[in-house]
DNA sequence: GGGATTCAGGACATTTAGTATCCAGGTTAT
DNA sequence: ATAACCTGGATACTAAATGTCCTGAATCCC
């Protein structure tokens, strides 16, 4: 899985505290040290997936595109490593005895069935969680998560 | 996800319905075309893993090491693709503010807690079904598919 | 309008992982 | 002894992930 996927999450928590604020890919990169160019990159995914809007121009970045409520983890997800299942079936049935040549064995074939059980099973549990529930459950634990954060994009004025 | 993954269960499979023999890696590779030796690398993993017996020399080959009720699709993906999850947790709130140094956030981070939650139900998915399941599910769609697999077997002699 | 800031996205370059082949060495049946 | 077969290392090739750079367009401010 590619690495951008738990930029973006962080990410996204982060700029679910500063609602309203648009945030350069710059300062979202300088708050974990991660190469800026780079993280523009996922950034302009979530973008094109409609997770965050992004403004041009001075005064110019990112924010979340709706509440972080409706944001789930399988959405960003999707949205950076793209739609396509960790098993990908190359439908191997096709070469083998009494193999129909029009049969979509991406479907029919058991063992597709399976292991697309259980990514369905992975998929829903990550669709089953939020930004903002991921946000609510790092204030139990550290309740001035929030005000830091917002305090150090503050002194990022870099 | 590794393409000797879906190479392995069916292989497995097809190594079910042919109880106490050894089968060679060539014509385990003959009957779906697949590239010899590269194959052979996949049945080794499966051998390290203690999912399949080998035996060298002149009617030697592969077969189960264990009764295919026994065997999991999770053994199996996890003997060929190892077994590191998807979602790398690469420690990013180590750069992020407050940070303690000796935390190990790939089990304190809470974006790290919820992927893991969704690779946790993949897996146990995973772990729920066994080569039995599969082939016994190929029976119920294909009830001569255990004979017509041992029938190509049996004119592999090449 | 002009300059500065920022996103958008294409064009690279680099690194890493997956795919694939080959060979030398050890094992076993005949 | 010889041939068939597995084991594992070395190597090559390909594709994907990672990272950088640059041009162009949008936007703000003066």
């Amino acid at each position: 899985m590619n690495e951008g996927v738990e930029w973006a999450m962080h990410s996204c928590v982060n700029l679910s505290w500063l609602p309203g604020e648009a945030v350069t890919a710059k300062r979202l990169a300088a708050f974990y040290n991660l190469p800026t160019a780079y993280l523009n990159k996922q950034l302009q995914a979530l973008t094109r997936a409609g997770i965050l809007t992004s403004v041009s121009g001075p005064k110019g970045g990112f924010q979340l595109a709706r509440d972080p409520h409706k944001i789930t983890l399988l959405d960003i997800v999707v949205a950076i490593d793209g739609p396509d299942d960790a098993f990908r079936c190359t439908q191997i049935l096709k070469q083998g005895p009494g193999a129909d040549p029009k049969a979509d064995y991406t479907k029919v074939c058991v063992v597709s069935q399976a292991m697309r059980t259980a990514e369905l099973t992975y998929r829903r549990t990550l669709a089953d969680q939020t930004i903002a529930d991921i946000a609510e459950r790092v204030v139990s634990t550290s309740p001035d998560a929030p005000a830091s954060t917002r305090n150090r994009f503050a002194n990022l004025k870099s």
